[in-house]
DNA sequence: GTCTATACTGTGATAGAC
DNA sequence: GTCTATCACAGTATAGAC
């Protein structure tokens, strides 16, 4: 039973830093303490431990979004989406990391492949929400510049700054950058 | 001869969009209209045709890097390094996108590892230079999020706006994210 | 320069004893 | 639930004919 979740969180563990295709079973069987046939005993297959490993963020990640494409974008939902959106990074920077390096490879997985789709839509639903290319732009650096950022601190592995920081640095920046510059003319 | 430049070409492209661990020799080979060991004539290893693929960009790249750390930021200093920048991953999509995806899990590459830590000392170099996290921040998610944002619209192959536009577009938002929002005190 | 044939290693997965 | 033994297969790389 508890062999299950420990085998889970080995295997989000070694996926997001030395990647999935590179990543043995034997590999995740041996920092288990376990044989390659025990890990195969609780997860049909490798991919099967990938889905359980990164699955539930992927949902959540789904609410977060789905959230922001259905409504138009007042201040209110921007600032909520904002900060939802940063939480969700700093709570599940491994599925992150994972998604944010591996997802382009990682294609015909199909709960990476689910992770995809999330941004491609996001991604449309924003070219047909705001017009301009740099407005395209600022979305887009806004919320990949802070997912990537995190992963990069984690990957070179620099000295971290306190979490309460970096969550207030990231909700700052990203709303500047989501804000219109040149808000509409209006009297 | 032309063998040489041209298998470069498809691995580099290879490597950047299915991963370098999923992509195998024979895949190389048959779009090359070669054999596997045909590969290996040009290329002592899997390892060397990546060196010879990555290397030249990565070379650039450094050069690039080096100049914004030699020299304190004045601002004419802070415009040529941001659109030499954007213009270095404008042309070389490809190496970016491989780099901005595979660098943490190909550690043990030489040529990799050498941009690693191209990237790990300009984060130390901000870390020295800027104190507040914030401004930090700031620096990583312009240049990361320049990078990343532009590898995931290739990724996703969503529809691309001119590239004068996206060149434009990131020379504004990088310059106006790498500009101090308080200007420090002075009368 | 290109090929076929081969060696060797490691992979994910299965069968069956305990 | 865990193991050993085994499978079929794909990977990189080498040897040698042409």
């Amino acid at each position: 039973m508890s062999s299950a979740s420990e085998l889970k969180s080995i295997a989000l563990s070694e996926f997001a830093t030395a990647g999935y295709g590179a990543t043995s079973l034997s590999r995740i069987a041996e920092l288990a303490g376990l044989s390659k046939s025990s890990v195969l005993y609780h997860f049909d297959s490798k991919e099967a431990l990938l889905e359980a490993a990164v699955g539930p963020a992927i949902d959540r990640m789904a609410g977060i979004l789905t959230g922001i494409t259905s409504k138009t974008l007042t201040p209110s939902l921007r600032t909520e989406f904002v900060t939802s959106f940063v939480d969700f990074l700093l709570e599940h920077r491994l599925e992150v990391n994972l998604f944010i390096n591996q997802g382009p490879s990682l294609v015909d997985v199909p709960v990476i492949d689910r992770a995809n789709e999330l941004v491609r839509n996001l991604a449309e639903h924003f070219s047909t929400t705001v017009s301009d290319t740099e407005e395209h732009m600022r979305f887009g650096i806004a919320l990949g510049g802070a997912a990537y950022t995190l992963c990069a601190m984690r990957s070179l592995d620099l000295a971290p700054p306190p979490v309460g920081e970096i969550r207030a640095a990231l909700v700052t920046i990203m709303t500047e950058l989501l804000v219109p510059v040149s808000t509409p003319p209006q009297e």
